[in-house]
DNA sequence: AAGATATTGAACATAAATAAACATTAAGCA
DNA sequence: TGCTTAATGTTTATTTATGTTCAATATCTT
C-alpha cells in the first residue's frame, strides 16, 4: 500500500517478512508491484530469506517456513534426492509385518517410511521427534519414545540415556539411515550416533539400511557397522555398479528401488 | 472463505493437504472449482501428493493416506475455556527465570505456556509431545524428553519408565495441570498420572498448578496433592469466591488472571 | 448385463516464471 | 573527483505450471 519512501534491501526484506507472517504465502508479482521493483529483485530477496531459514521459495512465490511438524512444512521436499528417498522408504515399509517391533532411526529417509506404514499393528520405538509426530495419530502404531537431550541437528534425542533406554528393547527389525557409506570401509557416523546404532543392531533380529546413492563413497571417523552387518540395504537406481557388486559379494541383500 | 488469489503449485497443494486433513477425503470437482483451475491440474496435484505418500487417489478424488480416525480427545480439549487458559498460561510463563530447570506437564493449559516463554535460557523437561514440538525450535530452550509408551489420550508418555526418568531431575519449578480440583479434597487424576506428578513435586523446589475455574469442585479417585502442596495456583477470574478463600486460608499463593 | 454418464490420463499447446549473464544505477569513500 | 562495490534492472534461453482435446476406462442406472 504505502511505499512512498524508497525502500531498499534489508528494509524491504523486513516488510516482506511482515507480509508473509500474516498471509503465510506471498507471490513474486504481488511483492514486485507493491515495492515497485523488478521481479528479479524480489526473487533475490526471497532466496536470501530462504538461506536465512525464514521461508521456502517455490514457483511463483514463497511460503513461511513453519517451525514444527515434519511434513506440514514442505522444506523436506527440498531435501536432496527427495524422490529417491520416497521410493526407498516405500520399499522399506513393505518389510514390516504384523506385530513387529521396529526401531525407526532419526533420518529423513526413515522418517518417510511413516507415510507408507501398512495397516498392521506394529510397535514403533524411536528417538526422532518427527517420527513421533507422524506415528502419534496412527491407530495401528504402539509408540515408544526414547528419552534424553533433544538435539535440533539430529531432530531427536541422542545421549547416554537414549542408548540405555533403547538397549532395553528387542526389535524384530531396525531401520537405519546413514550419511556415509563406503563398500570397503563400512558405514560411518558421529560418535554418539554410532554408539546408539550399534546398541540397536545388537538387539535387533534384522538390520535394514536405507541409503540413497549420493551417500556412497563417503566416510567419517567412526564406524558403526560393516556392510555385512546389515541384512538388507535399500538404495535407489543411481547406485554405482561397482558398489552394487561389492555389496552382493559380501552376501548382503540389496534392494534397488527406481525413483 | 476463499480469497484464494491465484494460488499456484505447491501453495495450492498445501491447501489441499489442509483440506484433506480435515475431511479425510476430497473430490477433484470440489477442488478444481475452489481453486478455479482445471480438473487436470488437480489430478496432477493429487498424483504428486500420492507419489509423496500423502494420500491415495481414487476415481473422483483422493483420500488421506494416514489411517486417521480418532482425531483425539487431546486435540478436542483445546477448545474449552481457551481464552482463560491462554491468560493463565501467560501468567505462569512470567514465573520463569534465567537458567531455570522446569517441568512442563502434559496439559493443554501448560502447553500454552510454550507460546509465552520469555527469551531466557531455560531447561525444559517434558513428557508431552506437543510441548516437545513447540520447544524443539526454540533456541533458548534446552529440551529433555521423557521416555515411555505414548498415550494419545494424554498426548504424551506415561508409564513407569517415564516416572523413573523424571525422578532423576531436580526442578526449580514444576508447572502442572489438572482436570479435577476440590479445595477440600485436593487435586486428583488418574492412577499413573498421580504417581508421576507426585514424583515431580518431590523433586521440585516450587510446584505451580495451572487450572481454569471450570475444573473446581470436581474430583476423581486418586489424589496427587493437597492444595497446600502447591506454592502457587494460577486460575482465571471465573473462580468461585468460596474456593478463592479456601485456597488463601491454606497459605497458598493464588494468582487470578483476567481473560 | 448393457447403455448412459462421468472420470481419467496421455499428448500436445501455451503462457508464465525462472536462472544466468550482462548492463546499469546508486552509494561510499579516499 | 574518480574508483570501487553493492544493489537493481534487462535480456535471454530454459524450465515449469497449466489448459485442452480426445480416446479409453470406470461407475452408475435400469
Amino acid at each position: 500500500m504505502d511505499q512512498n519512501t524508497e525502500i531498499t534491501g534489508i528494509a524491504r526484506r523486513e516488510k516482506i517478512y511482515d507480509t508473509i507472517k500474516e498471509n503465510t504465502t506471498v507471490t513474486v508479482k504481488e511483492l514486485s508491484s507493491r515495492f515497485a521493483v523488478s521481479d528479479m529483485t524480489i526473487r533475490r530477496d526471497l532466496h536470501i530469506m530462504e538461506e536465512q531459514g525464514i521461508l521456502t521459495v517455490h514457483y511463483g512465490g514463497a511460503t513461511l517456513r513453519r517451525p514444527s511438524m515434519a511434513f506440514h512444512s514442505f522444506d523436506m521436499r527440498k531435501e536432496d534426492f527427495y524422490a529417491e528417498k520416497v521410493s526407498i522408504a516405500r520399499c522399506a515399509a513393505e518389510l514390516i509385518h504384523e506385530n513387529d517391533v521396529i526401531y525407526l532411526d532419526p533420518s529423513t529417509t526413515v522418517l518417510l517410511m511413516t507415510r507408507f506404514l501398512p495397516p498392521l499393528h506394529v510397535t514403533v520405538v524411536t528417538s526422532s521427534l518427527s517420527v513421533m509426530e507422524e506415528c502419534a495419530h496412527n491407530p495401528y502404531v504402539n509408540l515408544f519414545i526414547a528419552p534424553g537431550k533433544y538435539h535440533a541437528e539430529y531432530g531427536g534425542t541422542m545421549d547416554a540415556e537414549t542408548m540405555t533406554y533403547l538397549s532395553g528393547f528387542h526389535f524384530t527389525s531396525a531401520f537405519l539411515g546413514t550419511g556415509f557409506i563406503d563398500t570397503v570401509y563400512g558405514v560411518t557416523s558421529t560418535e554418539i550416533d554410532c554408539s546408539i546404532k550399534q546398541a540397536i543392531m545388537r538387539n535387533s533380529e534384522k538390520s535394514i539400511l536405507l541409503v540413497d546413492h549420493s551417500k556412497f563413497g563417503h566416510r567419517v571417523m567412526k564406524k558403526f557397522g560393516d556392510i555385512r552387518d546389515f541384512n538388507t540395504i535399500i538404495t535407489d537406481s543411481g547406485i554405482d555398479p561397482k558398489d552394487e557388486r561389492a555389496i552382493l559379494q559380501q552376501g548382503v541383500k540389496l534392494q534397488i528401488c527406481d525413483s
